[in-house]
DNA sequence: GCCAGAGATGGTAGCGCTGTCATAGTATGT
DNA sequence: ACATACTATGACAGCGCTACCATCTCTGGC
């Protein structure tokens, strides 16, 4: 490792031909060794490696991209990293990808489709071997570049329409039914509803709208609820909590939107002394661990989020070309009893 | 927008040219137009974009950045994703790249300096406009390609150590330090420590020193410690108070690695039925939304997480020529005086 | 002894774009 | 009327690499 530090700086950059002559030797040969592709003969390679070493020659992947047409690159566009899923969605994709040899590009929406136009735009300039997007709510130009770029698009999340390519997630509308299901079931009949914004979290309407149908087909109807206009936050929870149970004291359980609300919810409670399950049931969505290391563990649903950032690149890398039929891969769920409804 | 169907898929790709003779220009012309850039006839403009849109162009950077020798790519390295503060770091660092059009490449290095060498390599390869890079260790090869890259380097988090070109953060041991002083003043003599492992938290070993030195010259010291041998979180500041207040009855105030790990000491308390700060007082840092939502807020150190990502780029794209010396720059940190302590 | 086939290496032509320099055409000032 | 400046456009080379197609060895099989 250690050389006899040669060539001060050389700003200008060592390009492949460089070390080629310095190596005594073509430059397709060192080409080869440095990609690790096609026959080499032992010697020739220590040559060049030791070449490579001296001059701390660094390839450039901007001419190999555009000499081979295909870069290692893989647009990933999600549309927040302050709601902590997406990061978590960001680190089942960086795992799939860095064991691949794939580097993310990331671009952030927040929320808007317009923006995600724009990222696309972009990104596909890059000529990425395939696009991970979180969602399904395209522009119709978006939806176009996706389409007609013929690489891979996973669309993470949500399983419940129909994707340009891959779809990789889970049911929302199941999960809402289903956790109303088990709601019923745990003998909760007066339902309170705690939510945020559902222009931005179509997912979170989704679920709502399973929520809804569970306890209409028990006979049962959401009797209050409170939303928040802006994104989901531990303080809206539980400010929201404090509106709903002040406004409709009766109801004797709260459907949060996600566990960070949820947990507002918990936090609410404890601070005005309710008893949380006895005095009112909170429910949540996610499965978040600060969720889980509650006092009292939170009752919820535990999305794959990981999972899902995960197994999207797997199946792009599994399998690189574009099948005729869209390709739904559902992560599922599961229901977490938890201690507080 | 409507426009009526033409070639139904070309592959193969529509380059520069192929626009160009389209609309009966030259390639140069239809490059100006694209990049908005050198002076163009408005008829010009129209007929070359209506060409663009007709046949859905999308501009291939990889040649461009070959041609033109400099991407509007940025690298971006951080340690984690799971660890909070640096999804938000990267909030920061995308608002700034956003804003001016560069696209962040991203690595994670799971706190491996090897596998930041590696990635470091890999992202070099891009030709980056600049990188930004979380924390000080380096192995001795990422440090020198790092220096000989040319490119701007931010190293964030810390100011602690000189930087390769600039440092972004705060002082770590100074915020311990000044919150040791701030316990002491508040009155407590007893001091707990809770932490996790420091071999990939450095940070957290410096505000650990600096609180030990604050208490020492107040005649104190840390009387007890639990240590987690991994990562922070939420269940293991909740298990290892309940370690601490077990064996060591007699504390009356644990200061703890981070927020994370604080907010599991609080839900401890709660579960033990112990009164926060009056029978012990709880100490955080970072100052995350989880700790100022609780039923009574976290008494911690704000640490401005998404202003440090932001700030660095904004240094970055201020001056992108390197100057002789490195940059430091203090963003800064503030105790919230909060309930738990 | 000769040829098939593999192993090792090289020459050349671009990939799609942009920097540079050149060339017209059009205004402006005196 | 003519230098001066600016606007609008184009020709061409080449960024650093890799795909493709040679070109040479060597083997071993018969």
């Amino acid at each position: 490792m250690r050389e006899k530090r040669r060539l001060p700086d050389r700003r200008p950059g060592i390009t492949l031909a460089e070390v080629a002559r310095l190596a005594g030797v073509s430059e397709i040969t060192v080409s080869r060794i440095v990609r690790n592709k096609g026959p080499i003969a032992e010697p020739t390679r220590e040559k060049v490696m030791a070449a490579i070493r001296a001059v701390g020659y660094v390839p450039n992947r901007i001419a190999g991209s555009l000499a081979s047409a295909g870069s290692n690159l893989m647009g990933v566009i999600i549309p927040s990293l302050s709601n902590i899923v997406f990061p978590e969605v960001l680190r089942g994709v960086n795992a799939a990808l860095a064991e691949s040899g794939f580097q993310p590009v990331v671009g952030v929406t927040n929320y808007d489709i317009e923006m995600e136009e724009s990222l696309v735009r972009s990104l596909l300039a890059w000529k990425p071997a395939a696009m991970i997007i979180a969602g399904f709510d395209h522009t119709p130009a978006t939806r176009r570049m996706l389409e007609q770029s013929g690489i891979r698009i996973a669309e993470l999340m949500d399983i419940d329409q129909t994707p340009i390519d891959i779809a990789v997630g889970m049911s929302h509308f199941r999960a809402g039914y289903d956790s109303g299901k088990y709601l019923v079931e745990q003998g909760y009949r007066r339902f309170g509803y705690v939510g945020h914004d559902w222009s931005a979290d179509r997912r979170a309407k989704l679920r709502h709208d399973g929520l809804a149908k569970a306890l209409g087909e028990a006979g049962l109807s959401i009797i209050d609820q409170a939303i928040v206009d802006g994104p989901s936050s531990t303080f809206a929870g539980r400010a929201l909590l404090a509106d709903l149970v002040g406004r409709s004291p009766h109801i004797d359980v709260a459907v949060f939107s996600n566990d960070d609300m949820a947990v507002g919810g918990v936090f609410h409670c404890i601070a005005a002394n309710l008893r949380v399950k006895q005095d009112i049931g909170i429910f949540g969505f996610n499965g978040l661990d600060i969720g889980q290391s509650l006092p009292v563990p939170l009752s919820t649903i535990r999305s794959n989020r990981y999972l899902i950032g995960r197994t999207g690149v797997e199946e792009i890398i599994k399998s690189p070309e574009r099948g005729s039929a869209p390709v739904i891969i559902d992560t599922g769920y599961e229901i977490i009893a938890g201690g507080t409804a």
